[in-house]
DNA sequence: GGTAGACCTGGACGC
DNA sequence: GCGTCCAGGTCTACC
């Protein structure tokens, strides 16, 4: 089947492989990374309908290697027209978080020095809020196994396929007419049947401007930089399913990263990697205070110094494939390991 | 404000 | 193959 194939140019310090491998959802449904081709897969929803997408990194003529700012080549699986294109460069940039400029890396690089050599920065993250936030309640109270199984069965039984068959993650409104038994009984998400689909109901009323239904919710208002921290961190606590550390992950998703999301892996990782003593509660404090002076760029350090651990472990993150490595790897297995 | 226990699933383990 | 135990963050009731 012809479809189309265009270009983004990418800030001039931008590679795929490392950037686009850069955050634990990359390995969740409906991405794929190609280790092979080292290519980033995904099926969008677009105006259009669903389309599967591949997006690869230019080589330089005579490497194998892209370079840094090469041209993100885009190819679908169907043809598109102007509104399909203009929907799906929006959604691309912000997957890949395109609209940070390399200034801004450079500036946390200065901050902390040890990631300026590698060149980490950016973070991985979903086209949708309203992805990145489900995403963010289905990896609360589960092991890792258990979330990229639920992402999995919410694109099987939800999401729309894409001309080549492969599906993409369900709309807000196609979550809202689900009901709570049928999302726990087909998609496995156990108790928070209940607290997606009433997440999935407020996205979809503040999609249709619906002033009038109660805690209708304005992605642009979160999205918005302009809008204080503390406010988005108060709306997020406010949502079903969204706690203290669920609130913070899905902060640093929006690109706000002075908070951090301590969970039982981040104790785990004062104690093996920075060897703080002590009871959970006391860890967690201590590193807050440990990544403090990293200020709006705390959480980069935080999740880069973790994320060099797991690539310690497992080797180089483009080297995952999702349904092997990606899926099997589990933080009481690292606790287990020599560091 | 702090804390205990329930919530649910999949994986590990013992038999 | 079956039963039991455990990990994991949020929510609610209770003090």
């Amino acid at each position: 089947m012809p479809g189309s194939n265009f270009a983004i140019t990418p800030p001039t310090d931008y590679l795929l492989h490392r950037d686009g491998c850069s955050y634990g959802y990359f390995l969740l449904h409906p991405n794929r990374w190609d280790v092979e081709r080292q290519q980033l897969e995904r099926t969008f929803l677009l105006p259009g309908g669903a389309c599967l997408v591949v997006i690869r990194q230019a080589r330089a003529r005579t490497s194998d290697v892209p370079e840094p700012g090469n041209p993100l080549r885009i190819k679908t699986d169907r043809p598109t027209d102007a509104d399909d294109r203009a929907e799906l460069r929006r959604q691309i940039v912000r997957m890949l978080r395109l609209d940070e400029p390399a200034e801004t890396i450079a500036a946390f690089h200065k901050l902390d020095k040890r990631w300026k050599r590698s060149g980490r920065g950016r973070l991985v993250r979903s086209p949708t809020f309203f992805e990145d936030v489900i995403k963010t309640v289905t990896s609360c109270n589960v092991t890792w196994p258990s979330t990229v199984h639920m992402n999995r069965r919410l694109c099987e039984v939800l999401g729309d396929p894409s001309p080549t068959g492969l599906r993409a993650f369900p709309s807000a409104q196609k979550i809202a007419r689900t009901r709570p038994a049928s999302l726990r009984g087909r998609c496995r998400v156990g108790y928070r049947d209940e607290r997606i689909v009433q997440i999935a109901k407020r996205f979809a009323a503040g999609e249709r401007g619906s002033k009038r239904t109660p805690g209708a919710i304005d992605a642009a208002w979160f999205e918005n930089p302009r809008t204080p921290d503390d406010e988005v961190y108060e709306a997020l606590l406010n949502l079903p399913g969204i706690g203290p550390y669920a609130a913070a992950n899905i902060m640093q998703l929006l690109g706000r990263y002075a908070r951090l999301p301590l969970d039982t892996e981040s104790v785990r990782h004062g104690k093996t990697v920075l060897g703080m003593t002590g009871s959970p509660t006391s860890i967690m404090k201590r590193l807050h205070d440990h990544y403090a002076p990293f200020a709006e760029h705390a959480f980069r350090s935080y999740w880069f110094e973790l994320w060099a651990f797991y690539e310690q472990k497992r080797g180089p993150a483009h080297t995952w494939d999702r349904d092997t490595t990606g899926s099997t790897f589990t933080a009481s297995q690292f606790a287990a390991e020599k560091v």
